[in-house]
Order: structure tokens, then sequence, then C-alpha cells
DNA sequence: GTCTATACGAAGATAGAC
DNA sequence: GTCTATCTTCGTATAGAC
């Protein structure tokens, strides 16, 4: 559930604390930020449980933070592969492919945890600035992408918003309903709006 | 902060229940269906303290069902009443004013109860149901205008399931920015993609 | 770094008086 | 219908031993 092991050689900061990042970032994103129990971190991340506070000063707001970097790095990273082609379109697919596959793995239970942080307030998650700059992040990148494949800047910079929200809310509509229709039509007419961009 | 005291004449169950659902509506929508309890429902609506189970027999999972019908209705009135034009960018800017006034009004604290309740487990909630019927019964409408102003019906379902999305998509990230940058661009891109799909 | 124990408040829910 | 009191579980966070 959790997915790799770590195991790279890049890793800064303990196995620990990346561990306990990871879960927290799956689990905000199942089940909210105030749905989630420090103890249910620990559990779902088979970590020592008296260490967290030793890795995470800061608390739950500082592993809020350290999730919503996380959840946000994991969705850019394809996004940024994918991108590295010049293809907005192909680029827009692997962002919905990234959605489509975590959640029919998970049965409809996966969610973006940067959104589950987004919405909750900022004196209980105290991570509001990081929800907001993987937000513009993401839309930052597929801006590039556009402009660099023929749409003007201030265009691109509209358009790509368009998509972060629209993917966003596309994930929790095809949860609640238990399908990835939202997601197939909300791609379906994000490419057409692209292809109309570039003529 | 509650909005209109009742007061009108169609309403059916008592004043109690009306607003214990409202408060519940408002705050799921600002902190989260986790992240709102009981006492803070029943505070903010200033109703007894020892009915709500009364009114709500089914607990909180019965009180998410009636919040999400309630916001559910409460985006879906205005704009019903836009849609009566026939227009699909009136209606679509009754939408968007509906959201900005909110977030304005409210510091950018305000946000979409179905949304917070379509993040967070059936099995917390008891609502997935419900939020789900809620995105639907907005898209269909908004496809109903956008078919009747000369979109092809497949086209437009699709156009509509992009607005909900893409609307619950950047209320979020609107309130995390603390700006309606989020909610002007994708105001502006929809605009061109329904202008685009009437010719 | 990790442990156990615990503080302290709040969660949802129920019982029974009025 | 509404009250108070309470049950039980859980939340985050801390202290201090190891």
């Amino acid at each position: 559930m959790i997915g790799v092991i770590a195991g790279g050689d890049g890793d800064r900061g303990t196995d620990v604390r990346e561990q306990m990042t990871r879960s927290a970032a799956l689990l905000f994103g199942e089940r909210g930020f105030s749905g989630t129990g420090l103890r249910d971190v620990i559990a779902h991340s088979s970590t020592p449980r008296g260490s967290i506070y030793h890795h995470f000063a800061g608390g739950k707001a500082e592993l809020a933070r350290e999730a919503v970097r996380h959840a946000a790095e994991e969705v850019a990273g394809p996004v940024a592969d994918a991108a590295r082609g010049g293809d907005p379109i192909a680029t827009l697919h692997a962002w919905l492919d990234h959605w489509r596959g975590a959640l029919e793995r998970s049965d409809f239970h996966a969610g973006s945890a940067v959104l589950a942080v987004a919405i909750e307030p900022e004196e209980q998650t105290g991570a509001r600035a990081a929800a907001a700059a993987a937000f513009d992040g993401w839309a930052e990148a597929f801006a590039a992408t556009l402009h660099g494949s023929g749409v003007k800047r201030k265009k691109a910079a509209r358009l790509a918003t368009l998509t972060v929200a629209a993917i966003e809310g596309a994930v929790a509509v095809s949860r609640a309903r238990g399908d990835t229709l939202a997601l197939d039509r909300v791609g379906r007419e994000l490419e057409a709006a692209i292809d109309a961009a570039r003529r």
C-alpha cells in the first residue's frame, strides 16, 4: 500500500521520517487531515510509536507540511517526465493516468492530500502555504509546457490553472461516484481546450 | 454568519433542525467533516444542546447527508435562477459569483461542504451517495442549459462535468491562496470552452 | 532513537429526568 | 423536546526511563 520501500540512495533524512511522511500523505488523501490520527500514520507506516515527535518536533502540523510536499512531488515527478517530450497533451494524460491508476488500485479510496489539507483551516493544519505552493507549482510547470508548445503566456497560465483545479475536482467527484467518468470527461474537454489554444 | 433566520413559510421540519443543518453545511465547508464536531454545530446554530439526537436520530451521518443536500441546493438555486434566461455564460457567472462572494465575505474561510464530505470515507460520513448526487445534479442541470443553447448532448455533458470539477477545485485553490485568482482564471477559460462549443 | 505511561481535552453517543 | 450527566473512545502532546 505504501509503495516502494525507499531503498534509493539519494534519500536524505532517516527512513523512519520518510516512511511516516509517505503514509501521512496517503492517509490524508484517503481520510482527510482531521480524519487521520497520528496513531493511524504510525500503524500504517509500521514505524516506532515513540519516535514521531522526535522526527516531527512540530507535531502534526509539521507532518502535514512534509506530507503535502511529498504528495505534490508524487504528481509533479511523472508529469515532469512526460513534459520532457514537449507535448502538453501527453503531459496531461500522464497526469490523468496517475490519478486513474491511484483510484482504481485503491478501489476508489485514494484522494489528493494537497486538496485535503487545503480545505481545512490553517489553524488546524499549519500547512496552508505548503498547499498553495503545491497548486502553484503544478500550474506553473504545466503552463511552461503549454507555452513551449505555442500557447501565449497568459493564456497558458489560465489554462494551466484550469487544469489543476479541474483534475483536483475530478478526483473528488470520481471518488464519490466510484467510477472514473468525471476524470475521463474532464480529460477529454481539457484536451479540446488545449488543442484550441494552440491554433 | 448563518444567513437568513429561516422565517419562510414553506419550511418543513422544525426550525431547530433547519438551523442545525445550515450550520453543519457551513462548518463542514469551512473545517471539513471530521474537523467539525457536533458541539461546534450546536454552538454555531445556537440550538438546544440536548436535542441534536432527537432531530438527527442517525447521528452525525444523518446530519452530514442533510447538510450536503442543503449545500447542494444553496448552489443549485441561484444557478437555476440564472439558467432561466437560457444563457449558459450568464449561468456560469452566477455560479462563480456565488463562490466569489462566499469566499470574500468569509475572508477565505468558506468552502464546499459537498467536496468536504466527498473526500472523507463513506464509513465515517455515511454520505457518499448524497455527495455524488449533488455533483451529478449540478452537472445535469448545467448540461441541460448548455444543450438548450445549441451544444450537442454528449459534448454538453462533458463540458458540464468539467465545469463542476473545475469550480469545486478552484474554490479550494482560491482558499489556499487567499485570493480569487484561480476562480477568475477558471471562469475565463470555461467561458472560452463554452463559446467554442456553441459554434 | 525509541520506549511506556500518562496528561488533558474532546470526540460521538446514550440514559433518564423533566 | 430539551436538559444534564455520563460512558467510552480517541485525539495530540509530553515526561522521563532506557
